[in-house]
DNA sequence: CTGAAAGCGCTTACAG
DNA sequence: CTGAAAGCGCTTACAG
């Protein structure tokens, strides 16, 4: 009822501005948009209208006619796994250090939700960022027709990519226990669907080769703590004195289960994770892990989708697929080491 | 070229559909948003059209004309803070649940930024969630004046809030302290801006009173592990032999701080935390802390928002903003107990 | 430099 | 039950 001077809640458009202003709306709309359009006289008359009645552009209308939405969707497998958290981060910065809003979504790791979740936001979303998506290839490249797409931790073809390059942490990790003695490494696998499992296994396994060692595959039921817990049984059976994991909390889940069972680690067993996750190394002893800069992954993926998004002009060639690799690395801790003889 | 019949990548309107089905667009419009007020015969003929030509009805479109975006905000202070992932995942699951797409933005922990973010992203929206908020109280209301909020972790005057009441937890903390034979309890303060930071403080000192123990306030730089670090050497000046942390991080900080210095814990200083996030059972003692029930925050948070919207008839009740506090409780691990007189 | 008009893709009274 | 029209809030050629 009050008509208070700084109403708070009502809709105010770009024709309240121009009744306001005393000009057209599409002027409004200009000196807004490209003030150097517009005299300086209109544009001063229309930006005081607009800071008095607190005007704000609806981003929705304006995504409606340039098809720029401003936002660019993030779909994870598992928003609970913190080993996404730095990808996250990563993306949440770029896009926000260039004005874009982050949309934030997950499959559950099941790749029909996954494609679901990507169909439904993407007419809202400028581009999506895929990470570790479970879904096809086809599928993904569907997707990449309609709006740009960027996968990290997998490769597809005619896709923009950001690929963590295991090679050269895995051969350090290899070379770590080679040099401690063991001679029998497990590798605690991820999801089936998981394109980067299958990429770290055959990097051990040469690595393995070159060096002399054995490798072993051991799979889990799910890349969680838990997963890692019930992996510990047939880890022991299996005669490896160490094992590298899919990721550092199925590690810190093995280790957990094999410290319960009185096995010593580092000096009976050697554990090693993947991806350095926020508290690896909380845990006593600290996880030795191979860390990939997921951070940069998602800054990397962002812009990956910034240079995909169709120019002002036309995008006359259409470039080949962006192919980032990101160095991978061990970071030395104390779960593992040197193979004390029984 | 090709004219493949799969033809992917064109965006396909309920125009094209129309045509396909040989009716007018409101009825496509009809056929898929309200089924039952057309024939069967034609419902038949649109939905397989759309099936047809994979039609995906663009929600900015609609959100122009019905207000409803089908998409929830969620800003936090700090996206790097495992504090908030919890949250930030139960406010996910919860969206995703109600057919909701969850948008997530940080303000960096600065009030400006976070009032610039939310009206960013207001009008994308149905409704906004504010974790923690550093803006003011009247800046909240007026953004609440345009669309549902709803505040985490902070009280604000006819705003729906979820906060935990931390009066149990603190009390539980302090007994098990006292119990101990700790005299002299520090608290580790978050940043200034923090409602909840007071609201603890307050808490504890009295619960400290009632218990005849002293309390004092020890103020940190950052609530970071390394803002706890920096701290350290002021607690232990102070001839407190237990802290209260803000959260989990800076308990951390401090612990290894004082690890560092020789100090015995908790045989000569006891360490309690705030949130249990993910990895505070990773450290050496584990990290005793008061538990606040982040994942469900969020989702409350979200039944809040939920419950605000204006519902498809008129809403004539202004309905009283919801309230809920969720209860903390302490959970005792090894970084607190008794006092070992030196 | 500025106004009038058309249109982005959808929904919703309004007629019939 | 279905069609024709208007409109959500903005932008962008097109004239002038």
């Amino acid at each position: 009822m009050a008509k208070s001077s700084s109403a708070a809640g009502t809709k105010v458009t770009i024709y309240d501005i121009a009744k306001v202003a005393g000009v057209n709306p599409s002027t409004v709309s200009r000196a807004l948009g490209k003030p150097e359009r517009v005299s300086a006289k209109t544009r001063k008359l229309v930006e005081e209208a607009a800071a008095e009645l607190n005007f704000r552009a609806n981003p929705l209308a304006r995504a409606l006619l340039n098809g720029r939405t401003g936002t660019i969707g993030l779909i994870v497998a598992d928003i609970t796994n913190p080993s996404y958290f730095d990808m996250i981060r990563g993306a949440q910065s770029a896009a926000a250090a260039n004005g874009l809003t982050l949309v934030l979504a997950e499959s559950a790791e099941s790749a029909s939700t996954e494609l679901m979740v990507a169909q439904r936001i993407q007419p809202s979303t400028d581009g999506i960022i895929l990470a570790s998506p479970r879904m096809s290839d086809p599928e993904i490249r569907a997707l990449n027709n309609t709006k740009p797409v960027a996968v990290i931790n997998r490769s597809v073809e005619s896709v923009d990519s950001v690929v963590p390059d295991v090679e050269p942490g895995i051969a350090e990790a290899v070379r770590h226990l080679a040099s401690g003695g063991h001679r029998k490494i497990a590798f605690l696998s991820g999801p089936d669907a998981s394109w980067i499992s299958g990429r770290r296994w055959d990097s051990l396994r040469a690595a393995c080769e070159w060096t002399g060692r054995e490798a072993l595959l051991i799979p889990t039921t799910a890349p969680t703590a838990e997963g890692g817990r019930r992996a510990a049984r047939e880890v022991v059976a299996s005669g490896a004195t160490a094992a590298l994991c899919y990721n550092d909390v199925l590690a810190i889940g093995l280790m957990r289960e094999l410290q319960a069972a009185q096995v010593k680690i580092p000096d009976e067993f050697s554990v090693i994770g993947f991806d350095n996750i926020f508290g690896s190394d909380f845990t006593t002893p600290a996880l030795t892990t191979i860390a990939s800069p997921f951070s940069e992954a998602g800054t990397t993926a962002l812009s990956l989708i910034l240079a995909a998004l169709p120019s002002d002009g036309s995008d006359p060639l259409p470039a080949p697929p962006g192919r980032a690799a990101l160095p991978t690395s061990l970071i030395v801790r104390g779960s593992s080491g040197r193979l004390l003889a029984g």
